[in-house]
DNA sequence: AGCTGGATTGGG
DNA sequence: AGAACCCAATCCAGCT
């Protein structure tokens, strides 16, 4: 079943919107497709999770809710799990500011809804209490409120010349917002011994008073003799420097790649103390006691949370675990883990949304930066590959600034596409989107200074400052159409995996991962999301039926985004027991 | 004591 | 190896 035949188009679903009362009580409606009142119900707080298990096998409406880890979290605990949604936080965050909305006054009047989620920001020692139970949100949470910003929503939807794609943007960011809970209900599997043995191997036993461990204590020792400063502090930058500074080594900082140009028997202890120390302070025994509980790793992350769309996240640091640590992620007994990523995603966002064939057939079936080479515009796969980044990011000096004209010369659509972003945001414009997210419009303090280099008395001080900014700006929205759009193809991509991967169905209770949360510990799911990759935890008997699900949706994200137009995606996909590549 | 900002290093 | 874009987390310094 590599390819699941495709169901005839089943009428679209109910909405049903939800809001709370007292007590814990739950309102609800469904509405029609056209937006009329088909029926009403009020739950109690005990009946609230059985009854939308029953919805959910009776044709699984659209829930319309607030916001989703407020409404989903206690759902998943208590096993129940939901097809599809509309969250309305994330909904409106995205339509009051899309330029493919022609009219967004009505947004624009209920700031309420502009809140940060409960998990934005919330105090330390609150965390669990907060992303598991629900809790206060921001957003206002009674029926009335979420029905009027839904009509709101709707309107601002119809009135777009871009209703199709705002619509595919709002399914998916709504999808991420789902699959964000059920990342941190499900958790990514995690092999606490695995990480001991790796952090021991690096930085020696660990010592039982919670001091620092052997490897790093002599790394510093051996620094230290050869600064002959036996008392120095290396944590301490100004320190350190002054410290380098006597015994000759005049470095501005004391970053790596600065003392890695010099010459001096401290340099490099040095350079291996900082990887040990930033080793042992970021995920060490620490981390490991604080973040991973019972076989499980769960960040929390934060759909949305950064301006491009893609997702952020806070503690535990879910998107910069080190390559070091990848083989403490490992599957229960008699599962498996899938992880997959895309290769260049980004530049093939790009040719998708410039439509730029002659870039499509340099990425087809391979490593697009082969294929740039070949085409004969530069010489090696080095210089392909930061010319491209350069491209997206806005580089103008060195090498990469340099590639830019034969870029140019051999994908004339593409490089317009950021070229004219760049231009835009240079001049104070917005840009958006392949599915409608659109940039911030510039601060107040942005236009302040370009209108000052405007003046008749503006000093060359202030002209070369508006034009700085300006090509800061550039840069930003240059990056912006790609990064976002990438952004899209992947919560697609995810959302596409989602629902596959629920046709597979369940397995035994004799296989189930019991530590995988009440929602899933019979199902594969996803496990773990990091901009352009995923691991997926499955039962051994489901794990090639998984993977053709990845496959199929990474074609089926790129039809959703790009139609016809032949642009791939491939992927490079492992099924392993851990997350070490190598 | 608690907050903010800079420096640094990890991720894409 | 650098620089360009989007980030989070840590530590220390310097401030209120």
């Amino acid at each position: 079943m590599t390819s699941s035949p495709r169901a005839e188009p089943a009428p679209a679903p109910p909405w049903v919107v939800l809001g709370r009362g007292d007590a814990g009580a739950v309102h609800a409606v469904s509405l029609d497709a056209d937006g009329n009142e088909t029926r009403r119900w009020e739950l109690a707080a005990g009946e609230f999770a059985d009854w939308v298990a029953a919805r959910e096998r009776d044709g699984a409406p659209r829930w319309v809710w607030s916001d989703t880890p407020a409404w989903y979290a206690p759902l998943l605990e208590a096993g129940v799990r939901v097809a599809r949604c509309q969250d309305l936080r994330l909904c409106h965050a995205i339509l009051s500011d899309s330029a493919f909305v022609p009219f967004t006054e009505s947004l624009r009047t209920a700031p309420e809804w502009d809140a940060a989620s409960a998990e934005g920001t919330p105090a330390a020692d609150t965390l669990f209490e907060v992303s598991d139970a629900g809790g206060s949100t921001g957003v206002p949470e009674g029926l009335d409120a979420a029905l009027a910003e839904f009509a709101r929503q709707r309107t601002a939807l119809a009135s777009s010349p871009q209703e199709k794609r705002l619509r595919l943007l709002l399914a998916a960011e709504s999808a991420g917002a789902l699959i964000a809970s059920e990342l941190r209900s499900a958790g990514l599997p995690w092999d606490a011994e695995a990480h001991d043995a790796i952090l021991t191997g690096i930085l020696g036993a660990r010592p039982p008073g919670g001091g620092s461990p052997a490897e790093l204590d002599r790394t510093g020792e051996a620094v230290r003799a050869a600064l002959g400063d036996p008392a120095l502090s290396l944590d301490s930058q100004p320190k350190l420097l002054r410290a380098l500074h006597r015994s000759g080594v005049l470095v501005e900082s004391t970053s790596r790649w600065e003392l890695a140009q010099h010459e001096h028997p401290a340099i490099e202890p040095l350079l291996a103390y900082k990887k040990l120390s930033r080793l042992h302070s970021a995920n060490g025994w620490g981390w490991l006691a604080t973040w991973v509980h019972d076989g499980r790793f769960r960040p929390v992350y934060v759909p949305g949370g950064v301006v491009t769309g893609r997702w952020a996240s806070f503690g535990g640091g879910a998107l910069q675990l080190p390559r070091q640590l990848r083989a403490a992620v490992a599957a229960d007994p008699g599962w498996a883990l899938i992880v997959a990523d895309v290769a260049q995603l980004e530049p093939r966002v790009l040719a998708g949304m410039a439509g730029d064939m002659a870039m499509a057939d340099a990425a087809r079936g391979r490593d697009l930066y082969a294929g740039i080479v070949e085409r004969g515009a530069v010489a090696t796969r080095a210089e392909a590959k930061v010319a491209m980044l350069g491209a997206m990011y806005g580089a103008t000096t060195g090498s990469s600034g340099r590639l830019m004209p034969r870029l140019r010369s051999i994908f004339p659509r593409a490089m317009s596409l950021v070229d004219d972003a760049a231009r835009t945001g240079e001049e104070g414009g917005i840009v958006t989107t392949w599915l409608g997210r659109s940039s911030p419009s510039p601060s107040p303090g942005w236009r302040e200074t370009q209108s000052r280099a405007g003046d008749a008395a503006a000093l060359p001080a202030d002209e070369r400052r508006a034009r700085q900014s300006a090509r800061d700006r550039g840069r930003f929205t240059r990056n912006f159409v790609v990064q976002g759009t990438a952004a899209e193809w992947s919560l697609t991509w995810m959302a596409e995996i989602r629902r596959r991967l629920d046709a597979l169905g369940e397995v035994d209770e004799a296989v189930a991962a019991p530590r995988s949360g009440a929602a899933f510990f019979r199902r594969p799911h996803l496990a773990f999301f990091l901009h352009d990759e995923v691991i997926l935890h499955v039962p051994l008997q489901l794990a090639d039926a998984a993977a053709d699900a990845v496959r199929d949706a990474a074609a089926s994200a790129s039809r959703l985004l790009f139609g016809e137009f032949p642009i791939d995606f491939p992927l490079d996909l492992h099924i392993a027991e851990t997350a070490d590549k190598g």
